[in-house]
DNA sequence: TTCGATT
């Protein structure tokens, strides 16, 4: 949404006095929030009738009075992880309400089947609230969950969108440059071969299975330096990828030796372990494996 | 550093 459209959106209501779209210092793409000052209080109230929950897009826009500009309202964004699956909106903000008022919340889903990721966000109203939950709940149990929740300060979304356009381009035009997986597979050399039995067998065993977005592998011993598009390059002669993710270090951003790829087909997922684990990449032999379920630190 | 996930 441009400045303009936002305008235009909330200058439906009444007159404005000023309002401004929030962008991203160096992109200039909206950041997804914004503030309008409205000449008639009585509009304020009336943006917030019409306009709050109404859809545009892909997104539902909140409308509600924007709170006082304060330093201890700033970076109360916390990033929360290895929630239940079953744990909705509501039950994950019963649990973090305790520790202070929350003004957002979100978890997030897979796009095809809606089910949780098991991800979501909270946004307290001051970062000391934040501050408590993380104290009080990460590492902690909920209820009758098997496993415990991550709670940590959310990144700053910014910046990042540079990064997902270029990935997003490598992925719509990287596959027309492959040929048929035969003659692909010969350009990998393999320092310790496994067979595609092993593959199989392994996959009655311990994989995670296929989800509505395909396969995941596990790769291991990637360098520091490695980036998203090693595993684009390795990964896409074997057949369809459609997500690959470099696991980084937040501080130090760089690779902490591991990452996933996603593919659709089962058969291309297995000629590619098949072929690249025991691969040598650089002055490191690469571990490449489905994925197993979840190992939690005792 | 041997299984994440960042609206």
């Amino acid at each position: 949404m441009t400045q303009e459209e936002f305008k235009s959106l909330f200058g439906s209501i009444g007159d404005i006095e000023s309002c401004k779209l929030v962008r991203d210092k160096i992109t200039g793409q909206s950041l997804g929030y914004g503030f309008v000052n409205y000449v008639d209080p009585n509009d304020a109230d009336k943006a917030i009738n019409t306009l709050n929950g109404l859809k545009l897009q892909t997104k539902t826009i909140k409308v509600s009075y924007a709170r006082p500009s304060s330093a201890s309202i700033r970076d109360a964004n916390l990033y929360v992880s290895s929630l239940p699956k079953t744990m909705n909106q509501k039950e994950m903000e019963q649990l973090f309400s305790q520790y202070g008022r929350i003004i957002t919340s979100r978890i997030l889903v897979d796009q095809v089947t809606g089910v949780s990721r098991g991800v979501g966000f909270i946004r307290f109203d001051k970062r000391i609230e934040a501050e408590e939950a993380i104290k009080g709940l990460n590492g902690q149990k909920p209820l009758g969950a098997s496993e415990p929740i991550t709670v940590k300060f959310a990144n700053n979304p910014s910046q990042k969108t540079g990064q997902a356009l270029l990935t997003h381009l490598y992925q719509t035009t990287a596959r027309r440059y492959t040929g048929p997986l035969h003659h692909q597979t010969q350009r990998f050399s393999r320092f310790s071969p496994i067979t595609i039995d092993s593959v199989t067998n392994l996959a009655g065993v311990s994989l995670t299975g296929p989800t509505s977005a395909g396969w995941c592998i596990f790769v291991y011993n990637l360098s520091p330096e490695a980036d998203e598009s090693v595993l684009w390059q390795l990964f896409g002669p074997f057949g369809a990828v459609t997500n690959v993710k470099v696991i980084r270090d937040f501080t130090t951003n760089k690779c902490k030796g591991f990452g996933f790829v996603t593919m659709t087909n089962y058969d291309e997922a297995a000629m590619a372990i098949a072929s690249l684990n025991g691969y040598r990449l650089g002055d490191r032999v690469l571990q490449v494996s489905f994925k197993t379920s979840k190992q939690h630190k005792a």
